[in-house]
DNA sequence: CGTCGCAAATTGGTTGGACCAACGGATACA
DNA sequence: TGTATCCGTTGGTCCAACCAATTTGCGACG
């Protein structure tokens, strides 16, 4: 099982390191040559062990400065998916439309198949969008938003739509905090939109109006990205 | 902030060819000398790239015999989902709706985006079909089949769908092989439909008419699931 | 005395070449 | 036919440089 892996033992030792304190956060660790000669290793072994460190988001290269520790706060969930939207934007696009049909099915058949119960919920989450918004609470109403969401999932009656409806959102959280939020901002003109178009989906979903409640919900999720792009 | 990131450049080119499906799943891709060649770096480049797309999980590297592409990407949503359609066969008529609306959408976006080239394809994919389908070539007639609905995936140039097609083929797969429920013998009468189907569908994207070409799409879908639940 | 500028030292980034070890297919042998 | 061996390919490691960005320190100048 341990088959020739010199880089290993060198990635469990420098991780060993930064996790007792030998190397504490932000601080700057041997250089490559140093490190080498050190655990008695080529620095190019060095070398590929912190380039792996480094994709793990532990640590943080400067050309002619150093190498230094990274304080590992956001990395703790890094999906694939996540990593590669922040490598790639246009990754985000994709995800986005992804969302945007994905987010139409589950209206589309919250309307269909959700029972009464679901759709009083969705009712009470309404309420509660509107009454946070006369409140000017704009945590209470991000909430409120993200539950609204959830419980149309969830009426949709497809454990698939569900967890995808799930990972889509990690993804995209994941994204925003790599990236410093920009979503912020909520005048009154955008999320009065906002609740009129959350409206409109609910009325077509307890209507039992499942193409309705379809084109709804994509005329809100790109009203959403038309925010996100004009940013 | 734009560091000269020569292996940057090498891991974006690397992780984009594992987007658009240059390496496929579980495929083996050029070794690390003729990647060096091919990109025109060092082979150590080629390695440090390789290192931290291989500690992302994305890539696994045998000794002696090349370097894979793992199935991170799909196995990461399809691992339970396995599992859970051979326990609660419920799941199985949310996983094939799911794929409804996705391969619906695939179909949509293949006909809005897809280049004259793709379009090639997949009229050519269309062609072998006909072939197999006068040959009576079961085989060759199951090969193009999802071969074809590869293409449109491809031609949707959106990596998320492209994947998560990848993704319900295995959990569909793996569910057939599990209970042996396959596709059972073709009739002549099925076979015929499902090739009237496909003819449909490709005149629908290939003419760039998304509309029909996800309503196309969508009730080939449909005739497949009757079949299933027929069985 | 302060500070400004430039050059050397330090450090990460990249290169090319070399050798070893493991895997896989082909070949020769029983 | 089955098996054992050989050998080319591939990844793993190492070395000795050179390039590029940053830091540092020293000296000239105000």
């Amino acid at each position: 099982m341990k088959t020739s892996g010199l880089v290993e033992e060198v990635l469990r030792k420098l991780e060993t390191a930064l996790l007792d304190g030998t190397y504490p956060a932000n601080a700057r660790l041997p250089s490559e040559r140093a490190l080498a000669e050190l655990y008695e290793v080529s620095r190019n072994t060095i070398r590929e062990a912190l380039q792996r460190l480094g994709a793990r988001g532990l640590l943080r290269s400067k050309h002619g400065a150093g190498v230094f520790v990274s304080d590992q706060l956001r990395t703790s969930t890094a999906s694939p998916w996540g990593q590669l939207v922040t490598d790639h934007p246009a990754v985000l696009g994709d995800v986005l439309e992804f969302r945007r049909v994905l987010e139409g099915a589950t209206a589309y058949y919250a309307a269909l198949r959700g029972n009464d119960e679901e759709h009083g919920l969705i009712r009470d989450l309404l309420s509660g969008l509107e009454q946070a918004r006369i409140d000017n609470d704009q945590a209470a109403e991000a909430s409120a938003d993200a539950r609204l969401h959830e419980a149309i999932a969830l009426a949709s009656h497809n454990s698939m739509f569900l967890h995808l409806h799930a990972s889509v959102l990690g993804i995209l959280r994941e994204h925003i905090t790599l990236n410093g939020s920009s979503l912020r901002a909520l005048d009154a003109e955008v999320s009065g939109q906002l609740l009129q178009q959350h409206r409109a989906i609910c009325q077509a979903i307890c209507g039992r109006r499942p193409e309705a409640a379809r084109t709804a919900m994509q005329a809100h999720i790109d009203y959403v990205v038309s925010r996100i792009e004009s940013a």
